[in-house]
DNA sequence: CATGAATGAGACTTCATTCAT
DNA sequence: TATGAATGAAGTCTCATTCAT
C-alpha cells in the first residue's frame, strides 16, 4: 500500500522543513532533501517546480494558519491586552509545537527580508496590521493611549516576540518559560518597565 | 598622487557595504564589488581574504562601535530612561547617517544568525547583556519594576528597536520621524500602551 | 540501449588517462577530461570528487593489479632469476599493452613522489618490500650472494626498470625491443657487467 | 654595506632552492620565494624572469657541474670499475653536502620529465651518454662483456643511483651509510647479484 | 509516479606577472 | 635597485534544474 500523492508531497515538505531548519535554505542542497526524505532525487521536482518553492509552501501554509488565528483573536470581544496575550500564545505556541516550521519562517523568511521577505513583503504586513487594528480599536475605546501610533506598537509588540523565539532558536538553550515569556511579554507592552509610583 | 593603501582597504569595503546592501551577500559576486569599486578583481584578494571575510569587518568594526557607545551610556549617570533612549538614538542615527551599514548589519549579520550571526553572536549578545544591565541597575533601585527581567527587557527593547529599522530598511519608505520613533520606543518599553487610569 | 553507470564512469577514466598522459596532470583541465570523454563538464563530478581521485583511482587499480601479479611470482616456485624476469617482463608487457597508464603511473605517482607519490609511498613500498623478499630469499638459499641488502638489490632493479620504461615514455620512439630489454635488465642485475674470466 | 647585485641574486636563487625542495616547484608561490629571502615580491622579477627560469637556473648550474666532473672522470685512466664509482660518489656525495638541490633537480626536473625535463632532456641524455661511453670503452677494453648496451647499462647505473637518492629523499631516513651505497651499487652493476659458483 | 544520470552556467579563489613609484 | 600594489586570466568545484527511461 503506497503513499498517496499528497502524502508524498507531505513527506518531501516535511523533509525540507527539517533541512531548511537544519542546514539553512542557502546552504541545503536539493539532494539533502531528496535524502532526508527517503526519495529520489528528480522526485523532488515532480511535486515542487523549485527549492524556492518549497520554502514559500512552508511559509505560505503556516502564516495563512497564523494569520486566520489572528484574525479569529481580532473578532473576538476580548480586552485588547488579552488579546495580545492571545496571539503571543498563538506564535509561542506554534514553536513549541513545531519548532523547526517556525525556525524556518523566522529565519529564512521574516528576518530575512532582502531575499524571500522581499515576495512576501505583503503577507507579512498583514500580521502587523492586523495587530495594529487591535490597537488602534484599543486606543479609539480609550484603553490604549494614543502618544504611540498602532503602527508603531504593532511591530514593536510582533519585534519583542519575535526577538523572544529567536533567542531560544539560536541560544540552542532549551524553551526555557514559555507561559512567563507570554506574561512578560504583555506585561512589558501594555505596563511598561517603570515601576508604578507609591500610591499614597 | 594616488591613494594610500589603507584608502584602498577603505574603497574596497565602502563598495562591499553598497554592494551588499544593494544585492545582498549571497546574491552578489565578488566582481560585483570590485566593479563598485572600481579595481581589478584580484586587488579584493589582496586586502581581503574572502567575501565572508569583508562582511565580518563590516559588521565587526560597526558593532564595536556600537558596543562601545553603549558602554559610555552605561556608565554614564543617566536616569534608566534616558539611558534606552540614548541608546535607541546610536542606532537609530547611525542608520541615518550611513544606512547602508546599518541595512548589511542587520539583514546579514544580526538577523541572519543562522549564517554569519551563528559567528558573531556572541558580540551580538554582548549588546543585548549591556542592555541588560541597565535593566537591572534600574531594577535595584527601584526605579524599575523586578517582574520582568533584565534579560527579556533587554531582547524586547533591541527587538523593538531593530524592527522599527527593519521597516525603513524594507518598507523603502524614506525613513519618517526618527525623533518620534525613539520616543515611541522609550515611552512604549518605559511605560507601556495602557492608557494612565483616571485620576480621581 | 546507452551506457551503463559503470560503463560511463569507466568512459570518464579512460578519458581522464589519455588526457593525464598526454597534457600531464597539472597541465590538464578538468573540462579537458570532460571533452575527451564526450560529456558534459558535470558528470566527471557526478562520477569523481575531483581531479586528484581520477588520478588515485588510475593508479590504485593498476597498481593493485601489479601488486597481485608480484605476490604470484613470488609464490610460485621458479629460481630467483626467472622470478626476477618474470616481474620485468610483467611491467614491460604491461607497458606495452597499455602505455598511457604506465606513462601516467610512473610520470605523475611514482617518480612525482614530492606530490602524489607521497599519498601512495607505502603503496609504491610494498612492491619494493615483495621485490626484496625475494632477494632475500635468493640469499638464504645461496643462490645470491649476500654483499648486497635485498632492499638496495630491489631498488636498483626496479629502478632499473622504471629507468627503461621512462626512457621509452620520453624519448618517443617507438619501444625498440621489449624482449631484449627484459633479458638485459635480468641479466645485468644477476651478472653484471664485467666480463667473466676466461676460463682456463 | 649592501649586498652586491650577484649576492643578491643568490640569496634568491638560494631561497628558491629550499622553498622548491621544501614546498615542491607547483605547489609554492613566488612569494613565499621572496619571503624566504627576505626580499620585496617585485625584487624577484628583477633577478629572474619567470618562477621557472629559477628552477631552469638550479638545475643547469649543478648539472653542468656534473656534467663536467663525469667527463673529467671519463677522461681519466682510470679502470671502468673505478670510474663508475667515482661517478656514483660524485652524486651521492653531492647530495650529502647539499640534499636540497639534489632534491629539486631530481624531484621536479629528471624524475619530472613530462614538464621540465622536456625542455632539460637533452642534458639529462648527455650524462647517459657520457655514462655510456665509459661502458663502451670498457667493452672494447674487454673488460665490460658485450651483451648489454652502452645505452642500457648506463640507463640502468644512473636509474639505480637515482633511486638511492630518491629513497633518501622520500623516505625521510637519514642517509644511511653512502659508504656501502656506492660499493654496493657498483657491486650491483659490475658484478651482479648471482652468488659466484663455488671454485673447486 | 519514480529514478538518478546528465547538463552547464557560475562563483570563488589563486597567483604569475606587470608596473608605477 | 627596490617595493608591493594592481591586474586579470584561469581553474576547480558546486548544484539547481532537466530529461530520458
Amino acid at each position: 500500500m503506497s503513499a498517496t500523492a499528497a502524502e508524498k508531497r507531505r513527506t518531501i515538505l516535511d523533509a525540507a522543513m527539517r533541512v531548511f531548519a537544519r542546514q539553512g535554505f542557502h546552504t541545503c542542497r536539493v539532494s539533502d532533501i531528496a535524502d532526508e526524505a527517503g526519495v529520489a532525487y528528480g522526485l523532488v521536482y515532480h511535486y515542487f517546480s523549485s527549492k524556492e518553492q518549497m520554502l514559500d509552501t512552508l511559509f505560505l501554509d503556516r502564516w495563512d494558519v497564523m494569520l486566520a488565528a489572528i484574525a479569529e483573536v481580532d473578532a473576538s470581544d476580548l480586552p485588547p491586552r488579552e488579546k495580545l496575550r492571545a496571539i503571543a500564545s498563538f506564535i509561542i505556541d506554534s514553536y513549541r509545537h513545531d519548532p523547526d516550521v517556525m525556525k524556518v519562517i523566522i529565519v529564512e523568511v521574516t528576518r530575512a527580508a532582502n531575499t524571500f521577505g522581499r515576495t512576501h513583503l505583503a503577507k507579512i504586513r498583514d500580521a502587523y496590521e492586523q495587530i495594529a487594528a487591535i490597537v488602534a480599536d484599543a486606543q479609539r475605546s480609550g484603553e490604549f493611549r494614543t502618544e504611540i501610533t498602532p503602527a508603531f506598537a504593532a511591530q514593536a509588540f510582533y519585534g519583542a516576540v519575535e526577538q523572544v523565539l529567536t533567542g531560544w532558536i539560536f541560544d540552542s538553550k532549551p524553551v526555557g518559560e514559555p507561559e512567563s515569556a507570554k506574561t512578560m511579554i504583555v506585561d512589558l507592552i501594555c505596563d511598561g518597565l517603570t515601576a508604578a509610583p507609591e500610591s499614597a
